[in-house]
RNA sequence: CGGGGUGUGGCGCAGCCUGGUAGCGCACCUGCUUUGGGAGCAGGGGGCCGGAGGUUCGAAUCCUCUCACCCCGACCA
């Protein structure tokens, strides 16, 4: 490729609304352009960047017997009617009508399709186990794109789809999965976790996240550095270290205009860690329920949702008068006629809570005694508690996802009907997992990954060329002659070259280089006619090395791999 | 959905408070000079000031509504 027959548009200025780092440079280095909120446009060198990705991706599903098939975006409404999440998902998915007045949307994911097919095509137990895999556009009306090219609209997905006979099989599609991530992500050279998450929305038996360590990134994960368990903060078990309780009766204290942690403790003169920090919330189903966490803590909703089994939503004002007969800040669960779920830290220690009486605390408050309640893990992992399987201390580290792998087990292929006869002629579901990677979030994560002042460092695996040829004198003959040949031979050898052959000066093309992170820099110049050496430079270490013409070949492996 | 912010040539911004018919840097075009880390000089092209309505003799500027985009939070296969 050539650079001045190339739309390559990189940008000297950044764009004012491109905040993270991963979304200025592909902005700059003219891998992207914002087409609305959400919506990018690929440019030759971001398409491919997609292109290494996906190829590496597709190479590492075959090996595991996944094979290629294309499913539609626009899919009939019955499909979500029939799985329920035609009303159990909201604004997130775009619904439109066709001609006939028939409902439709986009697909933001394809188990419908998949239990439709298998429903279909497969029929015996020696059918099984398939894997089918796409690379197909996803659509989501997320509430809130951000971040440049990490979370979208429209967006690329490799979703792949295994069908098993039983869930026995289904844990090794799923391993096989699970490896075959970690080879992809290897090759792509990204640093990443593999971390227990919340099966959320997709329901089922288990799942995991690959999660790439970024200050962009928009998840937490809770990492312990002596045993290696990693989980999503939304699962993540973190163990207090508990206080030590003073000594005092059960009494009834005086707080006036104590409304929170910090007014309350401030006030008795103790530590918050001795306090309870009391939220009503009000479950979809069931009604209000008290939850209860130390005065340190943070609740984690999704925790909640979880050991209640229903969605929940926080309590109105005056439904906390209502049913406690106090305002928010005085609440507790002494008489309480609500039901109380407490987190795991509260279940020993004599505590301080609100007294459900305008203006009032109770102190020396112990749980099963002055209060039935149900304990569940309720808060917030955060930095320095103890590892639930080590004890040693957590980390918490903010990271990008950007692949999952769902134990989706019979949810789909239930309502869906997609059922084969076992050995037995008994008719069975078939047992389904559901991965997905996220190929623009995996170059978007390289780049925060790896790069600098000046611009971009691509891993070799994922640069849109290995070789950025600069010729500096564009009106020297003995310099372009050169240039041109080195760029053929670099093609000869398989080596994807791109030749900056721009009448421009050299500081341009030297900045432009810098800024694309092409890994491997051949510099044709003045060195040629003094020397008759051009110089091959790696972007990464900008260690350089002086070649005569002819060498260029040999030198690009070594100098990329850091051996000079 | 809640909170905050921004819309002025391709990009980055000033002008707005205190109304008088749009400016700067970069980019772009032409010429000359220059040529190893985003060149210099000279000349030039390009903007319904996000949109609609209103106030006014006159609106980028004031008022109302609206749309778009960004950030924080909630949500998130």
């Amino acid at each position: 490729m050539r650079l001045s027959k190339s739309l390559i548009p990189t940008l000297r200025e950044v764009p004012a609304d491109a905040e993270a780092i991963s979304h200025r440079l592909m902005l700059r280095a003219g891998l992207v352009r914002q087409l609305a909120a959400g919506i990018y446009v690929y440019l030759p060198l971001g398409q491919r960047v997609l292109d290494k990705i996906n190829a590496i991706i597709r190479e590492e599903m075959n090996a595991i017997g996944g094979q290629e098939i294309t499913m539609p975006v626009l899919q009939p409404a019955e499909l979500w009617q029939q799985s329920g999440r035609w009303e159990s998902i909201g604004g997130e998915m775009f619904r439109l009508k066709d001609r006939n007045g028939r409902d439709m949307c986009l697909g933001m994911t394809h188990e419908e399709v998949v239990a439709w097919l298998a429903a279909r095509e497969i029929r015996s137990y020696r059918d099984l186990p398939q894997v089918w895999y796409q690379i197909q556009t996803k659509e989501r009306d997320e509430a809130r794109p951000r971040s440049g090219v990490l979370r979208t609209r429209e967006f690329l997905m490799k979703d792949s789809y295994t069908l098993d006979p039983d869930t026995a099989a289904l844990e090794k599609s799923y391993a096989a999965h699970k490896s075959a991530y970690c080879k992809i992500f290897d090759r792509c050279g990204l640093r990443y976790l593999v971390v227990e998450s919340d099966p959320g929305m997709m329901g089922g038996l288990g799942s995991h996240e690959f999660m790439a360590p970024s200050a962009a990134g928009e998840d937490e994960v809770a990492v312990c550095p002596g045993c290696g368990y990693a989980a999503n903060v939304e699962l993540a078990r973190g163990i207090p270290t508990a206080p030590t309780f003073p000594a005092s009766p059960r009494e009834e204290v005086a707080t006036p205009n104590a409304k929170t942690i910090a007014a309350v403790s401030a006030l008795l003169g103790i530590d918050p860690r001795l306090t309870v920090k009391s939220l009503l919330y009000v479950g979809v189903k069931s009604g209000p329920v008290l939850a209860l966490v130390r005065g340190d803590h943070t609740i984690h909703e999704r925790k909640l949702v979880r050991a209640l089994g229903e969605e929940v939503r926080p309590a109105h004002p005056d439904e906390v008068r209502e049913h406690l007969g106090a305002g928010v800040g005085s609440v507790g669960p002494v008489g309480a006629k609500v039901p109380i779920v407490a987190d795991d830290a509260l279940k020993t220690g004599r505590w301080v809570v609100g007294a459900n009486r305008e203006g009032y605390h109770l102190r020396g408050v112990s749980a099963g005694v002055d209060f039935e309640c149900r304990f569940a893990d309720l808060h917030t992992a955060t930095a320095g508690e103890g590892c639930p399987q080590c004890g040693a201390p957590l980390t918490i580290e903010r990271v990008i996802e950007v692949g999952n792998i769902f134990k989706l087990g019979t949810k789909y292929s239930v309502p869906l009907r997609a059922v084969f006869l076992d050995e037995a002629g008994q008719e069975r579901p078939i047992v389904m997992g559901s991965y997905g990677i996220g190929p623009a979030r995996v170059a978007a994560a390289a780049v925060e990954q790896s790069h600098d002042a000046d611009g971009i460092i691509w891993p070799w695996a994922l640069a849109p060329f290995h070789v950025h040829v600069v010729l500096v004198g564009i009106r020297d003959p003995d310099q372009e002659a050169a240039a041109e040949s080195i760029y053929r031979s670099l093609w000869a050898a398989g080596i994807e070259a791109l030749l900056d052959d721009r009448d421009e000066r050299p500081g341009v093309k030297f900045k432009d280089a810098d800024l694309l992170g092409v890994p491997v820099r051949v510099v044709v110049g003045n060195a040629l006619a003094k020397d008759g050496v051009v110089e091959v430079r790696s972007r990464a270490t900008r260690v350089e090395r002086r070649v005569a013409p002819g060498e260029v070949v040999r030198a690009v492996p070594e100098v990329a791999a850091g051996r000079s």
